[in-house]
This record gives structure tokens, C-alpha cells and sequence, in this order.
DNA sequence: CGCACTGTTGATCAACGTCAAAACATGTGG
DNA sequence: CCACATGTTTTGACGTTGATCAACAGTGCG
């Protein structure tokens, strides 16, 4: 059993302490190849993974041979998985090196229920956090939009990570599983890449490297965004007269399920 | 204060112990009505909040002005809300007679810490299902297979809790808001619904009751079902050549986060 | 009755999926 | 080095889906 990487500061991300630091001594850490099925490894009952470095997709394939990303977990994020549950999301690596601490449950009861219990909500809550933001730009009309929000939720995610305002991100995945995370043909998400890029909303270093030119327009775009002169709520819009519309209504939930 | 309904044998539905039961004295009962902001009587502090009938709708209003549907709260469904945080979602009474229990989490204390974090777990828990569901449904990618997905989901939910399977379903909302639900326009869900009823996979007793004739095909609609003949996964089809093409592929995860 | 809201249907057009092909990168073996 | 294979990303042409605009029917209410 390897032990945890001590917080070194300054060291460049994702060190800060994670929500499970203090059940790290429960942990062991695999690695995972691209596509490499990470949660069927003969795990007697359930268990919580980090993340550690990589990318892993929880995903349901539909009856079309369509493969939908319901869950996108980066480096970071912590997910729970049941053992051999009918009906649970397939987990694989998206990335080639997909590093994952895997703790499980059955060993929880060491550290106290108070504590086993709080976790147990920290975990379903950071879930509940990235379901929130995925149906957020899932909900979004257009493939502009749904592409726009998503590089402006990473870089959102970066900036709270790093504290400071992201210019530069990288997309964690390719274009197929960007396509199978936001509802879209590949071939349209990278239309819309190039849409936005002409439209001087990101600029592309590398296809997988991106500079964010105009986040606010980024996280906004395609909803048309003009001319709400004087739009018809049907009913339950008993806004008091002069309400305005909704100009700063973005900006996801945070701390409410 | 009102007590808390008992539990009666044989009563029609939602009767079942709810997972807050526990803490029923600490609530408070409010209804509201079409329209209503459920969220922002002047509580001090964050709770959570039960559907006890009607239905609520937690929605962000984009900057086109148009309503997207995040959660939507049925009797029983419990959330968590904060006081006055910036970013948190808009609840609103979706139904005109809705009644809410409100726990409030000051009050939460006196319950003791295991209990406390245990009930957190559970109410975060249940949003997570929530949500997974959702994206499950907004993931689709015809009109028909969301709506189909979505009626699909409410049968297996009242399955779920009558312990039968469910033919009868009850449209809980106004087309407007299944449109903000799914993210279709109102003309849409109203054409994909005559067509699903054309279709013989439901039928109309009222514009918002329904009978669902064949669950099976309503759970997959919409999705190119037939002709998988071949279809190449593009990378990480590590599938051990024989795999069969997903046909129970469909069911949504429920204990795994 | 008019009025407001809900639900449905039709016509039109833009957006997106599908099919196809090509450019680019990377790795392997001769 | 080239030839070849594989995978990623991009671009083009075309057909379908769904949003938009518009009109109308049904319902409950003052």
C-alpha cells in the first residue's frame, strides 16, 4: 500500500487535500489503460475511487450501440461504485493512464460512524454537484451552447482549483467522448469547436489545448442572446412588472441538491 | 405545527416512510400555489425541503429568457436548499396546491451527529438518483426517445412505490414544463406525444393521464433500434469479440453514485 | 360573454445527424 | 528512409428533426 502524496506547495494542481484525505490509509491505487473496464476488478462489496490523475467516463450504452457519458470524472473528483449491482454504470479509463484510489467501504467502519457517515455525504454530494453541472449544459438548446458551457465549466473548475482565473484549458477527452458527454454527433462538436473559434470565443494551441478569449460570451453563447424585447412567460411568471430578464441568470448551483 | 400524516394501511400512495421520517417533529408544513417561490420565505439558514403533494420545479432561467428544468420534485422527493446563497437554483411550485416540509438544518443538531450525517448522505443521495435520472433522459437524442424515457421513468418510480407495475401514469406537469424538462419546445412534446399514442406505446385517458401500453419499446423509442448490424465502436471497444450489442443495456443505476 | 391558460396542429426554415472523404498525427516493420 | 496501419480531427454534401411562427380548439373563471 503506497503512501499519499504529502501536499507539497506549490506543486502544480490538484494537490490541494481531497474530501477522503483522511481515509487515505484505507486506500490502494491502480492504474488503468485506455478503455480498461476500472470498476470490475473482484471487489467484494462497494467502494468509493478517486481519481488521481486521468480521466475516467461512467457510462450507459443505449439500445442504438450509442454510448451516453452520464458522468465525466476528473482528476480530483471521487465517485461511489456498488460491487456487483444490476443496473450500475460501466466505468472505463478515457485516458491512457488512468491512476484511481480505490477505498472500500467494507473497511469504513474503522474510522467511526460519525465520520463514516459525513463522508458518505461528501461523496453523494460532490456526485450530485457534477450531475448538476452536466444537466446544466445538457439542458442547453443548441450545440453552441452545450459546447460553450462545457469549456466554460472546465475552466471554472480550474480556476477554483488553481484560485485564480483560467486562460489556458486542456480538454480532458477527445471529440467522440465529447460528442457521447454532451448529446452530439462528433463531427458537430468539432464544427462548433471551429464555430467558436472564429467567433474569437477560445483560440486552439494544440486541438486539445484551448485559450479562453471571452468566457462570459463563452458560457452564454447560442441562446439567443438578443432582442428578449419583450418575451411571454405562459403563466408563473408573476414577476413584478418590471423584472429584468434574467441578464445575470447563469452561474451554477453550488451547495444545493 | 401539524403532526405528521400516520402511516395508513392501504392509503392510495407517498405513504411510505420517507427517509426523514426520523425528524419529522423538527418540520414545518407550508403549501403554495401555481407559481409560487418555495425557497425564499426568510429562513435563516439552509434546509431541506420534502414534497409532500404537488410538485415543485428548481430551475435556472437562461439569458434567452427560456426556463431550464433541473429537478423536478415529486411527493416524496426531498432536496436540500441553501438560505441566500448566490448561484443557488429558483424553486417554484409547479402544481397549484403544493404542500412542502421544511426541515430546517439549524434544527438538526439536537438529533445528534451520527443521525444528522446519515440523513445528509440520504437527502444528497437522493439527488444524486435524481439527477442521474435526468441526465439519463436529456442524454437521448430524438424528442421521442426523451419523452419516451421520461414517461418511462415516472412508471418505474410509481412501480416502485405502489410495488406494482405501473400502467396508469399521471403526467405530473403542464406540457410548458415537461418542454423546460426535457429541453424540447411545448409544439414538440405535444407532437411527440400524439405520435407515441399513434404508435400504440401509450394512450390518453386525459391530456395528463395516460395509459402505458408497451413500457419496454417507451424505454428505447427513438433510439435506432434495429440495424446495429455492425457498428464499430471507434477505440476502446476492448469487447471480447462475441459481446453482445447491449440489448438490456437500458435501466438506470440506482445505488451507485 | 370575454379572458387567460392549456393543448394541439400546420407550414417553414435552420440546426444537427449521417454518410463520405481527407488531412494530420503516431507507431510499426521492412 | 518509406510503406502501411490506426486513430484523431476536420471538412463537405445532403436529408431529417425539431424550433419557430401562427392559428385554433377546449376549459375554467370572473
Amino acid at each position: 500500500m503506497r503512501p499519499t502524496v504529502p501536499v507539497i506547495p506549490g506543486n502544480t494542481a490538484i494537490e490541494k487535500v481531497h474530501p477522503l484525505h483522511v481515509i487515505d490509509e484505507l486506500a490502494t491505487t491502480k492504474r488503468f489503460h485506455l478503455g480498461e473496464d476500472i470498476c470490475s476488478g473482484g471487489y467484494v462489496g462497494p467502494s468509493w475511487f478517486r481519481i488521481i490523475s486521468g480521466v475516467a467516463k461512467r457510462c450507459v450504452t443505449l439500445s442504438s450501440g450509442r454510448q451516453q457519458i452520464v458522468d465525466l470524472v476528473l482528476p480530483g473528483d471521487i465517485f461511489a461504485h456498488p460491487a456487483n449491482e444490476r443496473g450500475a454504470l460501466g466505468v472505463e479509463a478515457a485516458t491512457d493512464v488512468t491512476s484511481v484510489a480505490i477505498y472500500p467501504c467494507s473497511r469504513l467502519r474503522r474510522v467511526g460512524d460519525v465520520l463514516a457517515a459525513s463522508l458518505s455525504a461528501e461523496v453523494a454530494c460532490a456526485s450530485a454537484r457534477r450531475y448538476q453541472a452536466h444537466i446544466h449544459i445538457l439542458g442547453r438548446a443548441t450545440a453552441l451552447g452545450k459546447t460553450g458551457a462545457f469549456i466554460s465549466a472546465l475552466a471554472e473548475r480550474s480556476a477554483r482549483e488553481s484560485g485564480q482565473p483560467a486562460v489556458q484549458v486542456t480538454l480532458p477527452v477527445s471529440r467522440y467522448d465529447m460528442a457521447d458527454y454532451l448529446s452530439l454527433s462528433v463531427e458537430t462538436v468539432s464544427r462548433t469547436l471551429t464555430e467558436l473559434k472564429q467567433r474569437r470565443l477560445i483560440a486552439f494551441l494544440t486541438p486539445r489545448t484551448i485559450n479562453i478569449v471571452d468566457n462570459e460570451a463563452l458560457a452564454t453563447c447560442g441562446d439567443a442572446q438578443f432582442g428578449p424585447s419583450e418575451w411571454q412567460g405562459h403563466h408563473s411568471s408573476l414577476s413584478p412588472v418590471g423584472a429584468s430578464p434574467a441578464k445575470t441568470a447563469r452561474r451554477m448551483a453550488s451547495a444545493s441538491l
